[in-house]
DNA sequence: CGAAAATTTGACATGACTCAACTGGAGTGG
DNA sequence: CCACTCCAGTTGAGTCATGTCAAATTTTCG
């Protein structure tokens, strides 16, 4: 956990600098977690009232349509934040799925905890606010490309972003990430090595 | 323009609660605009460095491909905030392009002046972070919706939920906000008109 | 090793796009 | 107030991108 806790101070760091007791009343409020291969932070129909900080793992942010088919929103792994903000916000269940890939350890902080926080240091508030901006940036670019983009041309924008990914996640579940099914983005890829390779 | 006042300051005491003092401060860096129809707020390729407030008329947001198309983002009417996220947070050209649809009044706050707003009033902040929240909610709503509804469907929720734009709006934009040709969505509402009339 | 899950393949179906032609207002200028 | 143009919207035929289903193959992992 130490680790963590040292990389949870560093990511803020990056962009508002806490004071030594600020850090330390911070810290106070974390609580450290563990999960298994596939098990769940977050199920749909729960109240999200967390935000967590991943040490090291991965996980899935998922929704289920009601035909019963997972659509992945997001993707997590060490040293960045995912919590269900809607949810949180609104005060109502959330619709999503949050499960762990991976063995995976967080930090986690309640919501709360967190609006005191927000309170007793006012920089943090601005850290938080700048992340959003930053996920709200994603996130509209992530719609550009699905409005604008063949497949394919998002099957290459994944690689080029999350490169790193390909081998931490299935085929199946990138496949659910793009919008595509998973037999299409398997003729994407041959397609794409016979050409390429 | 007095009206605007009342109505920005209506708009954030939903959120949170400004002292007298602080309502005066932030109305003192508030820049009243007009823009006449089809009038750009911003080009693409131009730094966006504002956040407005529309008082009275109608905006879209919209992102020019390669091939020349174009996809329409976000739209905004009275008593919302628009700006490029993107662009000032991460101080690049933006890639957006806004426009007036309708004659448009906005009130427009610089990037410089909302940071040492910031500063001045943290609640202020605090205001911005929770609109930020629940654009992270709306654009993850919509990216779920695009992986996992038809494009009737999604013509459906468009309507249930911006219903009041369809005349304000042309097909040919709602098209574009859907992510179908304009052909297709004449396609769907004749379909809906003949089985549902 | 063996079972279950992930990935691939191929035949066929369909949602959505393209292109070209047509219709019907909404300006605009004379 | 008419004639003209222009653009939004509609239609239809043909095509392409992507989905469905079912089966074969490969990989993963207990």
């Amino acid at each position: 956990m130490q680790q963590g806790i040292q990389l949870i101070l560093d990511n803020i760091s990056k962009i508002v600098s806490l004071t030594k007791e600020e850090q330390d009343l911070f810290v106070s409020k974390l609580q450290y977690l563990e999960y298994k291969k596939k098990e769940f932070f977050l199920h749909e129909g729960q109240f999200s009232n967390e935000l967590n900080f991943i040490i090291e793992g991965c996980v899935l942010v998922f929704y289920t349509d009601h035909t019963g088919f997972s659509h992945l929103i997001q993707f997590a792994i060490e040293d960045w934040w995912v919590g269900d903000i809607a949810s949180s916000t609104h005060n109502i269940p959330t619709q999503l799925n949050i499960q762990a890939v991976e063995k995976t350890k967080v930090l986690r902080i309640s919501k709360e905890d967190l609006e005191y926080l927000f309170e007793a240091i006012p920089k943090l508030e601005r850290f938080f606010r700048i992340l959003l901006q930053k996920r709200v940036a994603n996130l509209q670019q992530r719609i550009i490309s699905s409005l604008s983009k063949t497949a394919t041309e998002r099957f290459l924008e994944f690689r080029a972003q999350y490169g790193f990914l390909e081998n931490r996640i299935t085929q199946l579940q990138i496949a659910s990430f793009l919008g595509v099914t998973p037999e299409f983005l398997s003729m994407i890829r041959r397609k794409l090595n016979s050409t390429n390779k």
